[in-house]
RNA sequence: GCCGGUGUAGCUCAGCGGUAGAGCACCCGAUUCGUAAUCGGGCGGCCGACGGUUCGAUCCCGUCCACCGGCUCCA
């Protein structure tokens, strides 16, 4: 170990250092105030820990509390510290795994029972007390017999100990008390970790398998500033008041009965009114961009779902078949569809149909009816009864990259454009197990790929994440506190038209195979919905607010006038309504903005007398205008028009 | 489906081994009001369901159902 190797900084320059300098020692060499902030260090593009020599030529960069990798790196340590704590107060428990996560980090314990929150308490106050203790955390690399020997009780360290391959360097990483199987880097030292919060317990099943026994989890969070855990705690906090089960409550949208079954969604008036706005929009754009409406039935005889390749594999996600129609054999079983395709498929080879019939669009909002597991449900995001905005296009392989601009283009419209959406595209490409050669897949894959590049959309591939029939492209969307939803999707079928036997008759004159494009914008409006909900929380824009306009007089001499009033505004076209309640009108302003309702035509005697009305929009306050009806109606029809996202 | 928690009036929540209470909502009355809660009165609950313990259960125990937080799954 002699020598002297070179150390490359961010900004250039260049130093020799000894070989096994450690990148904390460069950073004393550069200034204490570095030394003292650095938290972990950059070689050559990978996160190490401060303290790990430097034994060849290398790129460096000292991380700081400004860079997200070392806010990994603090979580991770975290995890640890948390690790630490429970070790401590729960000198039994194993250790099963502990990573940061998005925001925060988790660890999960083997515990002969769950914790309780005031546990979380304990453990919390211990974990201060680690950080407080200072202890650096130690790396050290050993090999197979001496990890098995240090995690001699750990029996999930040493199931994971024997999956690493010889050729794998195993490290261990103490601090304190505590010490952990685990790749690394951390923080320097426990006194790091300032700003963190245990946030909750829960079940969660070792190494993400069902079959396998249930660990306990705590999940929390940490930050280098005192704000920013605070402004994640807010966060959450804004999180919780957008619920779209709590505001459909409130607003009236919707509500889900014990009586009529978990998932199953009773659509108020207000929802309705939503639910029918998003299903016109997206049929409207579905026949101006050449698709075909059609309609199907929600029951079918089971054979449906052989055919199509559903049963016996879907079957658990399907509700069990029902008995025959009256005057049918017993043997005949019926079932509620769970997906629209095989239906459509049907429709599709109702005739002969010839390559220049071609592509063939054929597009349904659909109820469909799934199986879920109950303890997957939640409020309208994930239900049982689903009307899904569904299409199929059947056309030639040549044609496909045409079809897949067709459905991004509608995307884009329906989606991005519309509620301003930022949106995020994945390619998930051939999984293990499929269906047809690789030739199709290749030139399946490439064509979703080709039509992304043309289109000059960035995307991420999900190797190996298709369906068995094919491969497709997932859109997520990104709401308004920054979470990301699963949205459209567009997906390559060549196993149904195999098991419908679906056929065109080429320009040779000779059958061939369409090719099946299943495709959804909105995906399901239940579920649409529950994120617009959230994301604008309950503050609609004008074009899909239930209640457009409330038209408050002043008092009830303006009573007449006001009804008046709403009776134009709904000639015009504009969901309005009267509030003439006797309460007074701080009360009433009150509610409408309670109910986000966007506009307030306050109607007082100067309004009534000169045809006006004075304008309070949502949000904005007492700051109001007075304006004429017309040119009321003129602005709020525009932006009905127009799709508006204001006010 | 699994682990844990929760279930009291339409909603939000107190209460707790001796058969229930508040605020809001709703109804009635007074008030007629210029931009985020006027005052008074009233109605309203097999305390999630079913079993058990007990002289007595909303309260303790069990089972089931539903919801919440996760896991798994997923539009």
């Amino acid at each position: 170990m002699s020598g002297s190797v070179r150390v490359t900084l961010p900004d250039g320059s260049a130093r020799e250092v000894p070989a096994g300098t450690t990148p904390r020692q460069i950073a004393e060499g550069i200034g204490p105030g570095l030394a003292r902030a650095a938290l972990a260090a950059r070689v050559d593009g990978a996160v190490r820990d401060l303290d790990r020599p430097l034994e060849n030529d290398a790129s460096l960069a000292l991380l700081t509390d400004r860079d997200p990798e070392a806010l990994e790196v603090l979580r991770h340590s975290s995890a640890h510290i948390l690790a630490t704590a429970v070790r401590e107060l729960f000198p039994g428990a194993g250790i099963g795994f502990g990573p940061p996560i998005e925001d925060g980090f988790y660890y999960d314990f083997q515990v002969d029972r769950p914790f309780t929150p005031e546990d979380l308490e304990r453990i919390e106050g211990k974990m201060a007390e680690v950080a407080r203790r200072d202890f650096p955390f130690v790396r050290d690399v050993v090999d197979r017999a001496e990890a098995n020997r240090r995690f001699a009780d750990d029996p999930l360290k040493l199931e994971r100990i024997a999956e690493l391959g010889d050729e794998e360097t195993i490290t261990v990483y103490t601090d304190g008390p505590f010490q952990d199987l685990c790749r690394g880097p951390h923080v320097p030292s426990t006194g790091r970790l300032k700003h963190f919060k245990l946030l909750h317990a829960a079940g969660a099943y070792w190494r993400g398998d069902e079959r396998r026994q249930m660990l306990q989890r705590i999940y929390g969070t940490a930050w280098f500033k005192k704000e920013d855990l605070e402004a994640y705690l807010h966060r959450l906090e804004e999180a919780r008041r957008r619920d779209h089960r709590v505001l459909g409550r409130q607003l009236d949208l919707f509500s889900i009965s014990d009586i009529v079954g978990p998932g199953l969604v009773l659509w108020h008036p207000k929802g309705a009114t939503i639910k029918w706005l998003l299903s016109r929009a997206v049929e409207d754009d579905n026949v101006a961009s050449g698709y075909d409406l059609v309609y199907t039935p929600n029951v079918t005889r089971e054979e449906l779902f052989y055919i199509s390749g559903h049963l016996p594999l879907y079957a658990a996600n399907q509700y069990p078949p029902m008995g025959a129609g009256a005057g049918e054999s017993e043997d005949v079983r019926y079932m509620v569809k769970p997906m629209n395709c095989p239906m459509h498929a049907l429709i599709y080879r109702g005739q002969q149909r010839s390559y220049r019939d071609l592509p063939i669009r054929l597009s349904e909002v659909a109820n469909v009816y799934r199986n879920e597991k109950s303890g997957t449900l939640h409020g309208l995001l994930r239900v049982r009864g689903l009307s899904m905005d569904d299409a199929h296009i059947f056309c030639t392989m040549d044609q496909v990259e045409d079809e897949i601009f067709l459905c991004l283009d509608q995307v884009d419209r329906l989606v991005r454009k519309t509620f301003g959406f930022e949106l995020d595209f994945e390619i998930s490409t051939r999984p293990e197990e499929r269906l047809g050669g690789d030739e199709v897949w290749d030139r399946a894959e490439a064509v979703l790929r080709r039509a992304l590049e043309r289109k000059q959309i960035p995307f991420r591939i999900d190797a190996g994440g298709g369906a068995f029939y094919g491969p497709k492209i997932d859109i997520k969307f990104r709401d308004a506190i920054g979470r990301m939803w699963q949205g459209p999707t567009i997906q390559l079928d060549f196993n149904l038209p195999e098991r419908f036997e679906l056929e065109y008759t080429g320009p040779d004159n000779k059958p061939h195979r369409p090719v099946m494009i299943h495709r959804a914008i909105y995906g399901t409006l239940e579920r649409f919905t529950g994120n617009l909900i959230e994301h604008f929380a309950g503050a609609f824009p004008v074009w899909l607010a239930p209640e457009q306009v409330r038209v408050i007089p002043i008092s009830d001499a303006q009573a007449g006038a006001a009804r008046g009033l709403a009776a134009r505004l709904k000639a015009a076209g504009l969901r309005a309504h009267v509030d003439d309640r006797n309460e007074t009108l701080n009360y009433r302003i009150r509610d409408g903005e309670i109910h986000k309702v966007p506009y307030m035509a306050v109607v007082g005697q100067r309004e009534a007398e000169s045809d006006s009305l004075a304008l309070r929009v949502r949000g904005a306050g007492k700051k109001q205008e007075v304006m004429e009806v017309e040119a009321f109606i003129a602005r709020v029809g525009a932006e009905v028009r127009e799709k508006a996202i204001a006010p």
